[in-house]
Parts: structure tokens; C-alpha cells; sequence
DNA sequence: AATAAAGCCAACCGCGCAACC
DNA sequence: AGGTTGCGCGGTTGGCTTTAT
């Protein structure tokens, strides 16, 4: 038994709001301020949902908010903190005065992720994709009787989305669990083929450590990228071993004593992160790393918590394993690119 | 100039959480 | 203690605009 609808929907108006509904709804709320949603629109005269008119207000409406486009610093930021916390938009938000979640949201989805993907930076892990490709190739290597730990799963929510892929099979046999090999373009001959002369050579030169803040919104953060200039569509990103293999139970299950600790420690994090050494992403505004405004991730330590944390809201654990999530990607790649598929490929 | 494709963003949806009764 | 309600969140969709062919 579900809950019941906020509003009977197919008596309030929905879509795009008027002028007049936005001045109906700006006057109610300036002279009585926010109460409860749920009766604004009746007090308002709006033929709305009060769902509707909150987010109105809070998306546009709002007079604190910022109308003009993400300034570099600004961008910086979301990077960052994208990298520390994943898409926690609303956190991520708090930080930019005058930007609301759904303003960050659409930026990083239309902009940023791009953005990070022309840099040959994969924009879930914020690693080079160049390392991510090379990780996937040693994970899909594992013999086919290793031991996966048969509890604390990892949520196989795969997608059908297709989003850019880099990721190029070669081969003639279909079938996973022997020996594997499988053809990478790299970022470097990517961008060549790109002739792509806005790449901060620096960039594939940095290795993030093994154990860098990842976010674990890969699961579920798996919508296109619609950034294929050079190559087929990327599928979406495998979730990531942690970087200690011993960590499995650790990495799926996450630990949620902590939540109210890691919340609290954003404050302090962003605080604290604004004279700290520079990542990859800091100088992507500028290219030349000199990052004027941009926090930083100490990576491994608030950024892993976070990851955690993300695991503890967005996975379940009981559905599949790791594995099955990268068998379910290799079918994934095999279906997608079939014309990859006739070449040497050896398992 | 017409059409298609891609980009963009406002708005919607459904869920989880917490407050309240 | 358990049910109800409202809020806030992240993900997704729909449709308008812009760009490419």
C-alpha cells in the first residue's frame, strides 16, 4: 500500500507557471511567509499542487537567488565537492549562496560532467578514465573460480542508458570467465583523434590514489552523457572495489553509526579545505591549477566517509554481487557494441 | 528555409525521513 | 508504538530553444 498522492493531481494545473501564478504565489508568500505547503495553494488561489509551489519557490522564486550563469569558482566548487560527496546536490548546494539543488544538478549534468569527460576525467570517480579502463581490465581478469564473498552485495541496479563508452571489446567469444583482454583507447590517443588541444597534459599524469574519494553514486547516477565527439556511447561506470580488497564487507555494507558524524564534519571539511593542495578537478576552470576560490578533498578521509555514508542511502546490499554488476556490464558492452565484437578477443 | 538532432532546464515523481498525533 | 502527514532529496521527464545538416 503506497501513500496516498500529496493532491488529486488531475485537479491541479501542472507544467510551466504563468507570470500570474508566480506573482500569486510570490504575494502569498511575502505577506505570510512559508507555512505549510500543503494549504499555500488554496490560500493562495492557485489551482496547484503545494508540492508544485514549493518547488517553484524554492527553484525560482526565491529573491535570494542567483539567475546569471556558474561562475569558474563556482564550478571549482561543485567539482570538488562532487568528488568528496557524490550527488548529494542539495550539500553540495549549501555551498553555492544564491544556487539550489536543481540549479547544481542540471549545471553538472549538462556542463560539468562533459566538461570532465573531454578531460579524459571519468566524472563518477573523478579518476583518469585511462585508470578506471585499466581497473575494469584487472578486475574482469579475476580467474573464474575466485572467491566473491557470498554477503554483503552490491546493488546490480543496472541501467539501459547509453552513455559514451571508450571502452572498445575485440573478440570472438561471447562468453565471459576465461582469460580476458579487451582493447582500451586511452585518454591520450582519445584526444588525439580529438585533436583536442585543450587538454591539460598534467591530467593523465596525476594518479589519484587507490583509495580516493569516490563516490558511490555510480550506482545510481548513470544518466547519458551525451558527450560521444569521439567514441561510442560509455556505458555507465562499474561500481569500484574498495581499494583494499580485504574491505568487501566494509565497502558494501558502510557503516550508518557514523551519519550524523560525517553531516557534521561537512561544515568542518569545506571550512578547512579552502587552503589545502590541489586535485585534478581544481584546475579545471583555468588549466593551470592555480585554483583561486576551490576547496579540496582530502582524499580518504571525509570524502571515504561520505562515500559510506552514500552506500549506507543508495545501495541494497541483499540484490547481487560486484561481480554479477560486472558481468552484467560486459553483457552490457557485448550488446552494444557488436562491431567490436569480431576481432582478437581472448578470455 | 526546413527539418532533425542535441542542448538545456523547469518541473514532476517517488521515496525516505522526521515530526506529529 | 504505530499511523499519518509534510518536507526535502535525487533521479527523471517533457518541452522549449539552439545548433547542425
Amino acid at each position: 500500500m503506497g501513500r496516498p498522492p500529496c493532491c488529486d493531481k488531475s485537479n491541479v494545473k501542472r507544467g510551466l507557471w504563468t507570470a500570474e501564478e508566480d506573482a500569486k504565489l510570490l504575494a502569498h508568500v511575502s505577506k505570510l511567509g512559508i507555512g505549510n505547503w500543503t494549504l499555500v495553494p488554496k490560500k493562495a488561489g492557485l489551482n496547484r499542487c503545494g508540492k508544485s509551489c514549493r518547488l517553484r519557490w524554492t527553484n525560482y522564486l526565491r529573491p535570494d537567488l542567483k539567475h546569471d550563469t556558474f561562475t569558474p569558482q563556482e564550478e571549482d566548487l561543485i567539482i570538488n565537492l562532487h568528488q568528496a560527496i557524490g550527488s548529494r546536490w542539495s550539500l553540495i548546494a549549501k555551498q553555492l549562496p544564491g544556487r539550489t539543488d536543481n540549479d547544481v544538478k542540471n549545471y553538472w549534468n549538462t556542463k560539468l560532467r562533459k566538461k570532465l569527460y573531454t578531460m579524459g576525467i571519468d566524472p563518477v570517480t573523478h579518476k583518469p578514465i585511462s585508470q578506471i579502463l585499466s581497473e575494469f581490465g584487472n578486475i574482469s581478469g579475476l580467474p573464474n573460480n575466485h572467491h566473491i564473498p557470498s554477503t554483503n552485495m552490491i546493488s546490480s541496479t543496472t541501467t539501459t542508458t547509453t552513455t559514451p563508452a571508450r571502452i572498445f571489446y575485440n573478440n570472438n567469444n561471447n562468453n565471459i570467465g576465461t582469460s580476458h583482454q579487451f582493447q582500451v583507447m586511452t585518454n591520450q590517443n582519445l584526444f588525439n583523434n580529438n585533436n583536442n588541444n585543450n587538454v591539460q597534459p598534467h591530467f593523465f599524469n596525476e594518479v589519484t590514489s587507490p583509495c580516493s574519494s569516490s563516490s558511490s553514486s555510480h550506482v545510481t547516477d548513470l544518466s547519458s552523457p551525451q558527450v560521444a565527439l569521439f567514441a561510442p556511447p560509455l556505458p555507465p561506470p562499474l561500481p569500484l572495489p574498495p581499494c583494499n580488497s580485504n574491505n568487501w564487507s566494509e565497502f558494501f555494507l558502510g557503516d550508518n553509526t557514523e551519519d550524523q558524524a560525517k553531516e557534521n564534519d561537512l561544515e568542518g571539511f569545506l571550512l578547512s579545505s579552502s587552503s589545502s593542495s590541489h586535485t585534478n578537478s581544481s584546475k579545471l576552470s583555468n588549466g593551470n591549477g592555480s585554483d583561486q576560490n576551490g576547496s579540496n578533498i582530502q582524499e580518504g578521509q571525509f570524502a571515504q566517509m561520505i562515500n559510506n555514508d552514500h552506500h549506507h542511502h543508495h545501495l541494497q546490499p541483499e540484490n547481487s554481487s560486484f561481480v554479477d554488476a560486472i558481468l552484467d556490464r560486459d553483457s552490457e558492452l557485448r550488446a552494444a557494441f557488436p562491431e567490436f565484437l569480431d576481432g582478437s578477443f581472448e578470455y
